[in-house]
DNA sequence: ACCGGAATAT
DNA sequence: CATATTCCGG
């Protein structure tokens, strides 16, 4: 029979369809555990992946210096320690890595909110949120303090809502409304406030899972005492509307130069592209001056994103 | 074991 | 000073 010749043709051409690695990547890109990346300090959204790619920084985490455990009690390995340096020696560090600070940027609250509100007030777990938001990296602590923070602020809104004479004993921290300002980049899906509605079926897209390492830039200490960044609360806040529309101010220091010779894909077919990912939005901390105006990246919800 | 809240560190 | 991480308790 000629099967063999056939098979053989058809292995050929089945060797030539093989497809880039490039298409590959940002299905893939999921496949770098974020503590691997972390441990070796590779910087991921630079290096491994060009700009041109659809990265998807959801997820940005702060690399502090180091020292950020000091053991209350002693410590019982103590033996000789400062294994600090160890993990640059090329082991295993990625099992006693601590991790570094997650900044929760409204991209990643906002997936963290749509998790929310599919699941449910009532079964919006830490546990459960996390599986659902499918960020890779993020851990049930992670969602925890942040659900924890986003009930509180739930309720400090539900609280306040009706009440117009109020003024005075408005034990309002500044810290709540430093935190309103980043909740409110998000809508709330639905009321979250009032009765425990169980959210009905709400069409939850799959979520690619995503993980993105982003480093930022080292904070000098000098800041780290003074203010991270975030001015003031404003006096008062103004409708984007007026101003300022869109900005794209971008103070990234991505985008490289034009020398980029690799774009990713073949040239993006028009009708299939991946996941939008999008969320390139750097949050960045674009230091304002006295007057700035928060980024309102939030367009209206066209039911998807 | 997990969630929920408060305390601490950065 | 604000935020995220961490510890404790139910």
């Amino acid at each position: 029979m000629r099967e063999e010749e056939e098979s053989s043709s058809w292995f050929a051409r089945w060797e030539e369809q093989l497809p880039s690695p490039e298409e590959l990547m940002p299905l893939s890109q999921t496949l770098i555990t974020p503590d691997l990346a972390i441990a070796f300090d590779i910087p991921v959204a630079a290096a491994a992946a060009p700009p041109g790619a659809n990265q998807n920084p959801g997820l940005s985490l702060h690399h502090p210096p180091a020292s950020s455990r000091p053991p209350p009690h002693s410590d019982p390995e103590s033996s000789d320690l400062n294994s600090a340096s160890a993990a640059a020696g090329g082991d295993e560090p990625a099992r006693t890595l601590k991790r570094p600070r997650l900044v929760w940027t409204p991209q990643l609250h906002k997936r963290f909110v749509d998790a929310v509100a599919h699941l449910g007030i009532k079964n919006a777990v830490p546990k459960t949120i996390m599986q659902l938001m499918s960020v890779d990296g993020l851990t049930r602590e992670n969602v925890a303090s942040h659900l924890q923070k986003y009930r509180l602020y739930l309720k400090r809104m539900q609280g306040l809502s009706g009440s117009g004479g109020g003024g005075g004993g408005g034990p309002i921290s500044a810290a709540d409304a430093a935190t309103d300002q980043l909740f409110a980049s998000t809508p709330v899906p639905h009321h979250f406030l009032s009765r425990g509605s169980v959210a009905g079926p709400e069409p939850f897209l799959p979520y690619m899972p995503v993980a993105a390492l982003q480093h930022h830039q080292q904070i000098t200490a000098a800041m780290q005492q003074q203010q991270y960044y975030h001015q003031r609360h404003l006096g008062h806040y103004g409708s984007p509307a007026g101003g300022g529309g869109f900005d794209h101010a971008f103070p990234n220091r991505a985008v490289p130069h034009s020398g980029m010779h690799q774009m990713v894909g073949p040239a993006a077919p028009p009708g299939m592209s991946f996941p939008p990912t999008t969320l390139v939005d750097d949050l960045e901390p674009a230091k304002r001056g006295g007057n700035g105006e928060r980024k309102v990246l939030t367009l209206f919800p066209t039911g998807e994103d």
